[in-house]
DNA sequence: TCTAAATATCATTATATTAAAATATAATAA
DNA sequence: TTATTATATTTTAATATAATGATATTTAGA
């Protein structure tokens, strides 16, 4: 007899966007593109040098960056420029960089989520 | 013939714990336990209540939060008072929001992150 | 001590997400 | 048109993570 399925965790609609949101970044290779771009504009040859990993996966982690509205993207000849529009990004990594700098050795101990 | 094993992406030491703070707020049940802490102090049975899923999960959760240094806990006889310590949760749970005021539509669109 | 309540931890299974290959598309040049 | 380069999309195995039940621990009180 098969487990019966797993009852859906109840969320206000804005707490479903906002994890969404928060995992948007909780990828080391999203993150790696974030950071990335934070420094300046893009194209995707560049970083799949500078990410080291293959096209399909950087492009697939790029759409995902675009739709979640993090970056945005203007195209020049064959290329396409990926950039970080809002200011806001680079804001919530700093803060998130300041609180960690407190916490380091907990999370480092977390087993929950893998490093 | 099986395919060949993934090559790990390469984190500096520092973006893989960054990812893993983001990762902390990237689960329903973890984000909906910081929001109801945001509001005041809660015990576990309260917690389990308020948020509507098994103690076993609720303290899994509770764990991996207090591991990533987003909560802190008291005792008092047999229960176990959660709440935020850190300020700076509550402003980086404000940012997000106002970065999603801007990007609801995008967010919802994004298949690579289930709702 | 014994019991009950509250919480934590562990093991297992279910589910979600990622990585990477394969394939598709678009633009440009020869 | 064909070839080439750049990027996007699709697919599926591999992996990571979450949910749950079972069990352990802790504490207070009878």
């Amino acid at each position: 007899m098969p487990r019966p399925r797993r009852k859906p965790v109840v969320l206000a609609e804005s707490d479903g966007i906002l994890m969404k949101f928060f995992k948007g970044l909780g990828d080391p290779t999203r993150l790696r593109i974030v950071e990335v771009l934070l420094e300046r504009e893009r194209n995707v040859s560049e970083l799949i040098k500078l990410i080291g990993a293959p096209q399909s996966n950087i492009s697939n982690h790029l759409a995902c960056l675009k739709w979640c509205g993090y970056i945005s993207s203007r195209k020049e000849g064959t290329s396409v420029y990926y950039r970080i529009t809002d200011g806001r990004v680079l804001e919530i990594v700093r803060l998130a960089r300041s609180i960690i700098a407190d916490n380091a050795e907990h999370l480092y101990a977390c087993t929950r989520i893998k490093a």
